[in-house]
DNA sequence: CGCTACACCCAGCTCATGCC
DNA sequence: GGCATGAGCTGGGTGTAGCG
């Protein structure tokens, strides 16, 4: 899009723009999208600057991503518009989504109104479609963004802050409800939680006459909340509330967006910070001394906070598939009996007694693994599972060392905040209710691989100390011994990890079928129809699996075919073969890429990385085929990852032009190009059968070879073809 | 860069204990 | 003795660090 700079435009007077369609290019979730307003509209425009009336703009958006206002209970958005009044029209945020929303619809005819939130501006550029009778010649083209921004995170939030403006005594409280403004406040009023959080602000400050040397207490900075139930205050809806239970704000809930993988998910980290109802009594008798052990897990049945052992179970209700968090006998009786453990069993003996400490283990035998787990210390990972909400409370790293779970054995009242930086974390409150919830179906960042999630968190500000503090915290820790121990006895008969990763991820069925089917050539497309979950079978069924693959220590003995080595030579010209890779992790990728043979080859050969590198579902083996990836995959770990980097931030539009033709109406799939780069494409998961197909779908009739054959008949690509197979020359000339 | 050693998670299993 | 309960154990799965 071209940008001609505004200061340089000719001057002419600004009027009003009747019957104008607005092309909203948005990006949302890190996808580029593209909206029009289905009717013109009026607009302010100055020269090539237009101005519009944000509602109406998100009219349009609305209606093309129903997702931003379906999830609204859940999340709100941070908008950002780029502002044609500068030079470079940098992306400017003018707040939340919900707050836009709430304003007054604005007169556009008022210039005092151009420079407020409920503006945007655009650039009025000629419509391409203006060859279609009745079409405008003129377009205005506006740039915004969507930042997911999780509704528990705007409590912790303004926790922050008012925690921030207690230490720095620079802000006023009229300072903080001006910043804090919105209509999240005003549920906290009705609630009178703002002003229990100014009594508790102003209570700091009477304490101590140098707040700034002052460390809050987790525990005392959450004693304004104690006495009430808090609900999480809604943008746009309000969430259903259990009134008989209030609401706790944090458990273990997932949070794509905290997930930035810099912080494991060690139990010691998920802290349950504020409670009400039925939880603060269990608190209460925890207080009381019937807290043997604590290590930040709760059982999402019972509520206790001790257990042997703790067991993720997976249940559905009205809002999908979630993953809760069981101690021991209730994890057990879920399992057995697929049922919740009675409340009248909760905390006692058969005969009704409370389990003592003393009869809390059967076997006489060491409480190695107890010991091991209550000492448990947080471990940096890269990619370990979801974040429980991670609430500023302790501004300093004095607090955070004051209190390790190591040095500190008193029982940790389960209104301990898990001391964060400034900064809260957004956590998605799908479920206020329920603690130790993990969406499944809703977060994309289980079973990311760690550099997906070291991707991530470099998009997202920074939230938690630095790695470096973190890993440099836990360096000095000591080491589980279970594991040494275990190692002594498993490592003589274990094989290595490649060994291990390839039994699992060839496992018995899918090795015998890609064995046995003579049709079936034994590649990474295997891969591509296994399911994941390795983790399920069962110790029988891993004793007995007949036909298991030899293991070895050499992973490139028992696994010949994973991971090439080195460039692959060019295979001959496959036109019916078609690789489909999305990630064995990743089974719902919202949509998949396409690449052109040209694209494929030329991003593949420009790869700095080696190939080896790449995982066995990205590795390049076929560039003669439209090869089609999951996004996250092509963005994190692909050798095209530069090539989508540069390309995911521009829109897509509905096939039209170039040489990939649109796909007709028959065709149960949605696939947009990018108009500059015609060789790259989504398709869009609609085509449900794109995902169940195993690589050996050659039907003519697929969507799939359709694209295929679409992109084999581009000049491009057969022009790629036959530089693949120069450079293929090249290099066995190369090599001999 | 590839491999190995180490560490940790967790589902399934084992079995001690107590009640009926 | 059978059954229920629940703590502890086992070992596969997987990630990371370090070494050659």
């Amino acid at each position: 899009m071209s940008t001609p700079n505004p200061m340089h435009s000719r001057r002419a007077a600004p009027t009003m723009r009747p019957k104008i369609k607005l092309k909203l290019l948005y990006e949302l979730n890190g996808s580029s999208c593209l909206a029009r307003t289905q009717f013109p509209v009026d607009v302010f425009a100055a020269n090539d600057i237009a101005f519009a009336n944000f509602k109406q703009c998100f009219s349009a958006i609305n209606s093309a991503s129903p997702e931003i206002l379906a999830s609204a209970s859940e999340t709100d958005y941070a908008v950002y518009v780029a502002d044609c009044t500068e030079a470079d029209e940098p992306m400017v945020g003018r707040g939340l989504l919900s707050q836009l929303l709430a304003r007054p619809e604005v007169d556009i005819s008022d210039t005092s109104t151009l420079l407020t939130g409920g503006v945007v501006s655009g650039r009025i550029t000629s419509s391409l479609l203006s060859f279609i009778p009745g079409h405008a010649q003129e377009t205005v083209e506006i740039r915004l963004r969507f930042v997911t921004i999780h509704k528990a995170s705007q409590i912790a939030s303004l926790m922050s802050m008012f925690l921030y403006s207690s230490i720095q005594q620079s802000l006023s409280d009229e300072q903080v409800s001006q910043i804090c403004d919105g209509r999240w406040i005003s549920d906290l009023q009705e609630q009178g939680i703002w002003e229990q959080l100014l009594e508790f602000k102003n209570s700091v400050l009477a304490e101590d006459d140098n707040p700034t040397r002052r460390i809050i207490s987790p525990k005392k900075a959450l004693s304004p909340f104690q006495s009430s139930p808090i609900t999480v205050a809604p943008a746009l809806s309000a969430p259903s509330v259990n009134p008989d239970e209030g609401i706790r704000l944090v458990g273990k809930i997932s949070d794509p967006q905290s997930s930035s993988g810099l912080l494991s998910s060690s139990p010691s980290r998920h802290q349950t910070i504020i409670r009400s109802g039925r939880a603060q009594e269990i608190d209460k008798a925890k207080e009381q001394g019937q807290v043997e052990k604590e290590n930040g897990n709760e059982c999402y049945n019972c509520r206790t906070l001790h257990a042997s052992s703790w067991r993720k179970c997976t249940t559905h209700d009205d809002d999908g598939v979630f993953t809760i968090i069981l101690c021991n006998p209730c994890g057990l009786w879920f399992v057995n009996k697929k049922e919740h453990r009675p409340r009248k069993y909760w905390g006692k003996m058969r005969d009704g007694r409370p389990i003592p400490p003393s009869k809390r283990g059967p076997r006489k035998k060491s409480d190695k693994t107890t010991l091991v787990k209550a000492e448990k210390k947080p471990v940096l990972k890269l990619h370990d599972k979801p974040l429980g909400i991670q609430t500023s409370i302790d501004l300093t790293n004095d607090a955070r060392k004051s209190t390790p779970s190591s040095q500190n054995p008193t029982p940790v009242s389960s209104h301990t905040m898990a001391p964060t930086p400034m900064g809260s974390t957004p956590v998605p409150s799908h479920h206020t209710q329920g603690l130790n919830r993990t969406h499944v179906q809703e977060n994309p960042h289980l079973n990311k691989r760690p550099f997906q999630a070291l991707t991530q968190s470099l998009q997202q500000p920074p939230e938690f100390e630095s790695s470096q503090t973190l890993a440099s915290r836990t360096a000095s820790l000591p080491v589980s011994d279970r594991g040494a121990k275990r190692h002594k006895t498993d490592v003589a008969s274990r094989p290595s990890c490649d060994a291990v990763h390839s039994a699992a991820i060839y496992k018995p069925t899918q090795f015998q079928a890609a064995t046995s089917s003579p049709a079936v050539t034994p590649t990474m497309e295997s891969t591509a129809t296994m399911p994941s979950s390795p983790g399920t079978q069962t110790r029988s069924n891993r004793a007995s699996a007949p036909g298991s693959p030899p293991r070895t220590n050499s992973a490139s003995s028992s696994t010949p075919f994973l991971q090439p080595k080195a460039l692959p030579p060019l295979p001959p010209i496959t036109p019916q073969k078609v690789r489909l890779t999305p990630s064995k992790k990743d089974k719902t990728p919202d949509f998949l890429v396409g690449l052109s043979p040209s694209r494929w080859l030329s991003a593949y050969l420009g790869s700095s990385r080696s190939p080896s590198q790449f995982s066995s579902h990205t590795s390049p083996v076929d560039h003669n085929t439209v090869n089609f990836f999951s996004e996250s995959d092509l963005f994190t770990e692909s050798p095209f990852r530069g090539l989508y980097q540069g390309v995911r931030s521009e829109p897509f539009t509905q096939s039209t032009a170039g040489s990939m033709p649109p796909p007709s109406a028959d065709d149960d799939y949605n696939m947009n190009v990018l108009p500059s780069s015609p060789s790259i494409f989504r398709m869009y998961k609609d085509n449900s059968d794109l995902f169940s197909s195993s690589s050996q779908s050659t039907e003519a009739t697929s969507p799939i070879n359709k694209l295929q054959q679409i992109a084999r008949n581009s000049p491009d690509a057969h022009k790629s073809l036959e530089e693949s197979e120069e450079i293929g020359n090249t290099n066995k000339t190369n090599k001999a």
